[in-house]
DNA sequence: GCGACTTTCTGAACATGTTCAAATTCTACG
DNA sequence: CGTAGAATTTGAACATGTTCAGAAAGTCGC
């Protein structure tokens, strides 16, 4: 939506365009200043003058101060799936799938909350191009809920389950990560050891599902909750393969 | 903490001194234009002319645009309590006491969702005083729990599940609203649907947990939900009272 | 190397939230 | 009433995100 090249960059390219060097100039002095002082407190012409360039040049690489925050944003989501992608052989069962899924997604931008936080800005305007749960980012959505999905490969789930199972484990992720911006434990513990238990539950939980004896009493539950996630889902289409970064 | 009354005016009181008459004229213009035509579209000046005043005035009552839709939020609180206090004798099971409660406070907020959307804009950010789910909303948090759980009055539950409930409801409250700023079904049905649906399953599970009988297969899973629940707690104290509305 | 075109860069100008010193109005007291 | 002090009002000034017309640098076909 606002930037164009998949790298959140910090990485340098012998290769660049004169134009992407100086746009990953504008990317990492913002990002470098948002960490130290915070996304508000930085200016656009601190970032500008930083970067030894007019104000204007930042805003012909970037649109908007936004948009410099949002590239960051995508950023995670395929450093997150590089990583998953890269990992995943060495963990076998369900659930230390899920939880090197999870805890790398948290590891990955628990030194950035506070820049997290600013992306969270934006999700109480549905109409807004960064909101989270919004349209304008729909494609990182649904590649944040394709990655999540590979934790779930060879799996077998009843239908309902399989269906709503990747989303539902998004808005896990969702809300494990507004815990975390909230989370001061030290090393943000708290927002691990929430995340260990939920997984423990979810796997728990569907466990018992997979087991038709025990199932007569917990299914008609979990198909009551099946019904509330499929009616609050957030229509998602199926997940379109983007290349991750190559790197 | 932004406001220091009660109301969120749109009620004229004839001992008004002038200074309140002025901070009342600056809020309910403000709230005029906010709905006609956004947060974000409507200036500060425009609000100060449209009031016939000059721009320092308003901000001699209001100390910042954001004080403004502070002032709203609160008020939205004060009035679904009051609401409730008022009808809660003419519900006597729990789930429509629930009902009541829930149904109420999306009714109220139903035609204000774009000007909600403004409030969720602080979540991101702990540190803000306008955070729903920061320090500086505190009282309001309480508050709102407060409101809920006079639905919860004379029922009995587990220990874990009482003390827990109530921040439980006031979480589902929020994730409701915020599917509500997201639900474009026409007159937000799906939003109502998806409330009356966790209500049940709530109730239901609550009943279950009631059941000594039943209870050796639900109990461990709802002890661990409690688990789950007690750690994401943000810490809440006990309620405190506050005069609601009188009018 | 040159001219036409494109890309990139520049900084002045604008809009808007906010601050503040000064002006005005109000209140209370003698 | 008259005046000191408080409360309220005013609008100019400031900071910052954003826009834009024009300058500078780069590219390409000849």
């Amino acid at each position: 939506m606002f930037s164009n090249d998949v790298k959140g960059s910090e990485a340098a390219q012998p290769d660049e365009t004169k134009a992407e060097r100086t746009r990953r100039k504008v990317y990492d002095t913002a990002m470098t200043l948002f960490r130290e002082r915070g996304f508000d407190e930085t200016t656009m012409r601190d970032i500008s003058q930083q970067a030894g360039m007019a104000l204007g040049t930042a805003y012909y690489h970037f649109p908007s101060k936004e948009a410099i925050i949002a590239s960051y944003y995508e950023s995670t989501q395929y450093r997150h799936h590089a990583y998953v992608v890269e990992h995943l052989s060495g963990h076998k069962a369900l659930q230390d799938r899920l939880k090197m899924v999870f805890h790398s997604k948290i590891e990955q931008v628990q030194g950035d909350r506070r820049l997290l936080g600013t992306i969270f800005r934006y999700t109480g305007d549905p109409q807004h191009p960064l909101s989270v749960l919004g349209e304008g980012t729909r494609s990182l959505q649904q590649q944040s809920v394709a990655t999540i999905s590979l934790a779930l490969r060879g799996e077998r789930f009843p239908r309902e389950i399989a269906e709503l199972l990747p989303v539902a484990l998004w808005g896990l992720q969702m809300g494990a990560l507004l815990y975390l911006l909230y989370d001061t434990s030290e090393g943000q513990t708290r927002t691990f050891r929430l995340m260990d238990q939920s997984l423990a539950l979810t796997v728990q939980l569907l466990s018992v599902a997979r087991k038709p004896l025990l199932a007569p009493i917990i299914t008609p539950i979990l198909r009551q909750v099946s019904g509330i996630l499929g009616d609050a889902r957030i229509n998602l289409q199926p997940p379109i393969k983007q290349p991750p970064t190559k790197e």
